[in-house]
DNA sequence: GTTCCAATTGGAA
DNA sequence: GTTCCAATTGGAA
């Protein structure tokens, strides 16, 4: 059961019934990376808005663990290893298409193309009977309890990794141990390139260059992107934080906007809130990218604001002495003068 | 169908036909930790080799990911739930006849037992057809692929820790950085020693119901041990915590015994600090057996001492009220008296 | 020059 | 009755 024409689909109205049991479709994320570009998701990862057909280059909403995010259908079957067997073909044919559709009208072209179906339908339900689904059932729920457990361990796993290699990377360059083409490429290797070409030479063409981050639509450029280490969730939380905001933002917004309970007597002045939308797509990104639970992603914006605040204090500070040491100066020149 | 005598289970000469769809087996895997020593397969993992009865005892070797395991045979079922359900008696059962085999062999002893079957067959194959089985198979496989993928990726990610561990002790050892005393902890830490039975006065019945919970020898109850839900950090943190420390104590010592830099200008009196060699006892079994950072861990020591201690204050308030309502009714008493 | 740490708080959850 | 949240701070790392 694969897009070819004159396959076994049945081509009632009903194929498309939300209840058919069990399909998958391959989905393309645009804005992911090359090598998670196109993914095959199961049809209960697919978020049911208002689509009736799901035909290919139509916008889904996919579930990826608490976040959702939009891609579009490449292929739809009910078959599993038929789509999976076929798989790098589909999307060759969906690039090839896509590509036309940068030139025509995606709808236009439908008409005249028969050698693939753009639409490619579900086995009717009649063919999956409860009967079928539930066997099985006991086995299946094992397993899921299984990989979920294991997904959660993989996850914590995963965030103590980068907490020890953070810490690992932290002592070394700390202790300046290492001999200076070794530290060369430590430090290329950890904090990796530069970045943010302040560089006035943009075009437009390269302001085109840029990659959302969540499903609020946040941007920040490709090269920036590129350069963010996902191996520590807090270097990239800050990381992402100074690229969507100003210093002079950050030093004055926090998380909530809400005044710190333990100084609620002395009146200090509450801060403003930070966009919400790009805070909600930062968590959403990082947690995916980095695989941390958001309650960190959120205390390490909070830190990274305290920490702007402080340092834009200084600044103000620094500033103050400056002007001070200049009048002192201009008042010194004027006694000398005289 | 739990391994009771008299259960449902054919007894046929072809129980264990291999050709039976489904079946569970609880393994024992003597080398592991001790927290996963006994699991769940399913028989697609188990390697067939020559056995053709799976007995209790009998050896078998489990597929785990692309590795092979050694294991030994606790209970056969093809009832999963049931297998699942009655997990600990099972593991319980084979702990005793593993006691028992340790002074005889295990086949002597298979004769004269008759409180439980050490064969658990499995179900006659009439009651598990193809048509059965055969269903659900398409997304049960597209899990399992899944869920293979990610114990790979887990694995791997488990071999990493492991080696950024080794050589971040190696390095900070070989640096000699430490500080004579933080030297010795640390030593301590990575090398493992048991130590420090602090209590004289244990007999041997109650050391036994004892579980020691990290390298300091800091021993909690066995039931209170059983009873930690280590899916949860924070609240296995907690309950580590309420266990081995009084609630005042809890209130009136924080974890590091410092001051709050936010606080340090309005001479709030400092609290003392929890009691070391406990405190990296706990963080130790907690980063263990929940797979989290040792931040986190802190992190819910510290907020669970600020929890108790506005209970504490809370308490000594509601004291103060009641003894001066008291006061109040002992003054209006002798009022009424004179 | 930045990042991370943890003590404190009141209230939400 | 407990647990969790995050704003603030100074200094260590």
């Amino acid at each position: 059961m694969t897009s070819t024409p004159n396959d076994s689909f049945n081509t009632s109205d009903h194929l498309m019934d939300l209840s058919v049991k069990t399909f998958w479709v391959i989905v393309h994320y645009p804005y992911s990376d090359p090598e998670c570009e196109y993914e095959i998701v199961s049809k209960k990862d697919v978020v049911f808005d208002s689509w009736e057909v799901l035909e290919r280059g139509a916008e889904v909403t996919v579930k990826y663990g608490n976040a959702k995010v939009q891609g579009n259908v490449v292929a739809v079957s009910d078959d599993y290893s038929g789509l999976s067997a076929n798989f790098d073909d589909y999307v060759q044919e969906y690039k090839e298409i896509k590509f036309e559709k940068s030139r025509n009208s995606f709808c236009e072209k439908r008409g005249n193309r028969n050698s693939f179906r753009h639409v490619i339908k579900i086995a009717d339900k009649e063919t999956q009977t409860d009967e079928d689904t539930e066997t099985g059932n006991i086995e299946y729920e094992a397993l899921k309890r299984q990989y979920e457990e294991l997904q959660n361990k993989y996850n914590d796993l995963k965030a103590a990794v980068t907490e020890v290699r953070t810490e690992l990377q932290g002592t070394v360059l700390k202790l300046g141990v290492l001999k200076s083409e070794e530290k060369e490429t430590f430090i290329h290797k950890t904090t990796l390139q530069p970045v943010n070409d302040n560089a006035s030479g943009y075009n437009k063409e390269n302001s085109k260059q840029m990659v959302q981050i969540g499903s609020g639509g946040t941007k920040i450029p490709r090269q920036v992107y590129n350069s963010i280490t996902w191996t520590s969730y807090s270097s990239a939380t800050r990381k992402l934080l100074i690229t969507l905001f100003p210093r002079s933002v950050l030093a004055t917004h926090s998380l909530t906007g809400k005044p710190s309970p333990a100084f609620i007597s002395s009146n200090k002045q509450t801060k403003m809130r930070l966009n919400p939308t790009i805070i909600s797509d930062i968590i959403e990104v990082i947690t995916k990218k980095c695989l941390v639970s958001e309650s960190l992603v959120r205390n390490a914006i909070t830190t990274k604001c305290a920490d702007e605040n402080k340092m834009y204090k200084k600044r103000l500070e620094k500033r103050k002495d400056d002007k001070a040491a200049n009048d002192e100066n201009d008042a010194k020149k004027i006694r000398l003068a005289e």
